[in-house]
DNA sequence: AACTCAGGCAACCGCGACGGG
DNA sequence: ACCCGTCGCGGTTGCCTGAGT
């Protein structure tokens, strides 16, 4: 059975998005939260299908995205999680709630990439998957060497240096796509700024935001009326005045298992610090 | 100034996962 | 248990822009 692609339908637009149509799906959004794309299209009378709509959303209208370079901290981990998780960006994006997978993705594609292998460091197709028909010794030892890799990386990263690491210093409460809380640099370079309009409908959203959040400031989201939307209801972690609000998903096994080897390894501050951070083990 | 080319990035496509009926 | 609709993810494409000639 092969499927009809969704967007195949007449009168259906393709091609890149126009402010109007970024205003329109802000506004929905603002007033209905994400999810049930399907229904987007029909109540907002956009020509987009859902998908489009909601890659719209998540790659470059949602609140907390982060534009521009990225720090040397975020290539690392970007680094050692891709040699370690293989090429699942959304999996490499919870990490880095600031950016989305689409823009980890490009990083890697257009920079890391060329980077790695002028390093040398790129031999050959990075991840599990690219090790498959290496024998299960080589593999395994080749594995082992990538998760030390990892979770030096992860540790490096995750040291706070306010002057040198703007990712981590004077953030503003938003949300992350998978919906969890995070943080905007306010100095970042904002999404969605092609035009005054989708500016001014931002700022409007930010100052209804700021009317039932007190505290809060520049980019912000609000709860949504139904409040059925975790997304649009920020709830900063930072309870310790640092400045960094941890804002990806509660730790995994995975990285609860780095954390606990990196004790282990005598890295303890690593978790000190992480503890320091409200976050959750 | 005009043209070419390569890099960067936004968006699309197709597949798999998941949940509801 | 199965089907169908929807969503999410990763790979890929194509356009835009800036550097080089």
């Amino acid at each position: 059975m092969v499927r009809p692609p969704c967007c195949d339908k007449e009168g259906v637009k393709k091609g890149p998005w126009t402010p109007e149509e970024d205003i329109t799906l802000v506004s929905y959004i603002q007033e209905h939260g994400p999810g049930n794309w399907r229904a987007v299209p029909a109540k907002t009378g956009l020509q987009r299908c859902s998908k489009s709509c909601r890659l719209r959303w998540t790659n470059y209208l949602r609140p907390g995205i982060k534009r521009g370079n990225f720090t040397d901290q975020e290539e690392k981990l970007i680094i050692h999680l891709q040699a370690l998780l293989g090429n699942r960006w959304a999996a490499i994006a919870s990490y880095l709630p600031e950016r989305t997978d689409n823009d980890i993705k490009n990083y890697w594609n257009t920079h890391l990439k060329k980077k790695l292998r002028q390093d040398g460091s790129l031999d050959c197709p990075a991840g599990p998957t690219g090790q498959r028909s290496a024998s299960k010794g080589q593999w395994e030892k080749r594995l082992q060497t990538d998760i030390n890799l990892a979770k030096q990386a992860l540790s490096e990263a995750l040291s706070f240096d306010p002057k040198s690491d703007k990712l981590l210093s004077n953030t503003t409460t938003t949300t992350s796509s998978n919906g969890e809380n995070c943080n905007a640099t306010p100095t970042s370079p904002f999404f969605a700024l092609t035009t005054d309009n989708i500016s001014k409908l931002l700022e409007q959203w930010n100052n209804k935001g700021s009317n039932s959040n007190s505290g809060s400031s520049s980019i912000e989201t609000e709860s949504s009326g139904s409040g059925s939307n975790s997304i649009m209801s920020p709830q900063p972690i930072d309870s310790v005045g640092l400045g960094l609000d941890y804002c990806g998903p509660e730790l995994s096994m995975l990285e609860s298992w780095l954390l606990d080897e990196s004790v282990d390894q005598d890295q303890g501050e690593l978790y000190d610090m992480s503890l320091d951070f409200g976050v959750q083990f």
